[in-house]
Parts: C-alpha cells; structure tokens; sequence
DNA sequence: TTTCTGATTAGACATCCGTCTATGTACGAC
DNA sequence: GTCGTACATAGACGGATGTCTAATCAGAAA
C-alpha cells in the first residue's frame, strides 16, 4: 500500500477546518494528560453503557436503581464506574429522597465530540 | 500489518439530529463491547499524544524514528503504543526500507465523532 | 560477508483496574 | 425509636496495563 491516498488527513486548504483538532496540531503533553482520563473513563463496556443509557433515559436523568438492574453486574461495582464516571466530569449526581439521579455533563460530550470532529472548531 | 476493521455503529437517521447516537439510544452490550476498546487505546496519554502527533504530521503519516524522538519513553515503549492503536483499528503501518511509517485509519477517527456528535450524519 | 541502525518482540516487574463480599450511611415508613 | 431499602465505601483478589532491559529481526551500506 502507497501513500496514494489519504483523502480526510491531507491539509489541502489552509484556510478550511481540513481537520479534527486532533489532525491539525500535536496534542501537548498537558492536553494530552487532561483528555486521557475522560478516554479512559469510557473506555469500558458496562461504563460506555452506562453512560449512553443515562444520556438516553425519559428526562436526561436515570437513578441508580434503574441503572443497576440492567446490567449483571453487582451493585457496588455499578456504584463503582458511576464513580469514575463522576470523577472524570462525565456525570453528576444528585440524591431526591430515597433515590439518587445522575444526569449528563453536556461539556464532556461536547469537549470529545469538538476534539473527534472536523467542522468542530467552526463553531 | 494489521488490517483490521471495527465494524461501523451506525444508526443513520439523519431526519432525527437530537442528540448523538450515543445519547440517542442505550448501547447494547455488543456495541459497548466493540467500541470500548477504541476509547481504550486512546486512554493513554502517550497513546493520544502519537496518534495526534501521525495525524497531524506532513502528509498524514510519520515514521517511528521521529515519534520516537517526541517522547521521553523508550523506544520499545512506543513500539507497544503503536501497537494498541494499530490492534484497535486506529492506525496502519507498512516499513519502507529502514523505516516504519504509521498513519491514520480515517474511519477510526469518523467512527468515533459519529458516535459523539449530534447530527453526525449530516458532516 | 559483516556491521550498523531502526524497529519489534520477549520477559520481568510494579502498578492499576474491575469485580466481588462485607460493611456503612442516608432516607422513608412504621 | 426500629426496620427496610437505596446507594456508597472498604478491603481483597486476580488479571490487565505501562514501563523497562535484553534479545531478535529487517534492511542498508561497507
């Protein structure tokens, strides 16, 4: 296979998005070290469902108990990865009554989702 | 080289740009399984910082003796990294008399910012 | 051929991660 | 108050991960 063609990573226009941020400049040590969490926190089945399960609950919001009986794992280790979720910014948590609802930070998604795309920076 | 291709998450419903397919609808344990793996890769911070340094590069691609260089890790240490994200779909390699050239897999990169981005389908 | 350089592989090692059970805490009902 | 339920925390355990050094492989040049 020849460099022939790389048709999404080829800079032909300077003065267009040509690419994700990620494509158009090296990432800083810094950076780097401030977005691999955020990866990381994803970067586990049951916490990317877990994730997409709260992002598409009825109101934006689910409690934990709806969250734990859909998975086979057991409640502690769900309590565990909303956790890690919690700590890299993803989500956050409230308790009302007897139960606790975790809800989406828009930012995280938004932050990923401008890193990943090209138009991104446009906006 | 590795030629390995994740298979592609894609609801494809352009009439319906609410939110990202990730928050469109709960991720069954398939798709979380095949997809986790991609943010794992990129979870590390060397790991980011290569895969941004390749696609950011001239021409789209970068040999490893001047990834190399970039980094404070051992040489072997970023042979690992190339690795994961060779083994995760991200990147490509092929050797060109003496040296090993790696690049981006594009859909990598679109795989991900379909997954995050609200009306991904539209780009 | 031999030698040198670039890159991968092998193996070891310390740390991290995901999971569990057991326990603790918060809240509502009685 | 006590009891029961919802959720978090503590600790332990096995397996995965990131890093290193040493060895090996691949190609170019003398």
């Amino acid at each position: 296979m020849s460099k022939k063609e790389l048709p999404l990573l080829q800079p032909a226009d300077p003065a267009a998005p040509c690419c994700s941020p990620l494509a158009r400049e090296p990432l800083s040590g810094a950076e780097a070290a401030t977005l691999a969490p955020v990866f990381k926190a994803l970067a586990d089945p049951v916490r990317l469902r877990l994730f997409s399960l709260i992002a598409s609950s009825a109101g934006g919001q689910a409690c934990v108990c709806d969250l734990t009986v859909a998975f086979e794992v057991s409640q502690p280790t769900i309590s565990h990865h909303l956790r890690v979720l919690r700590e890299a910014g993803l989500v956050d948590c409230e308790r009302r009554g007897t139960w606790v609802y975790y809800w989406l930070l828009p930012n995280a998604l938004a932050r990923l989702s401008a890193l990943l795309t090209p138009a991104a920076a446009a906006a």
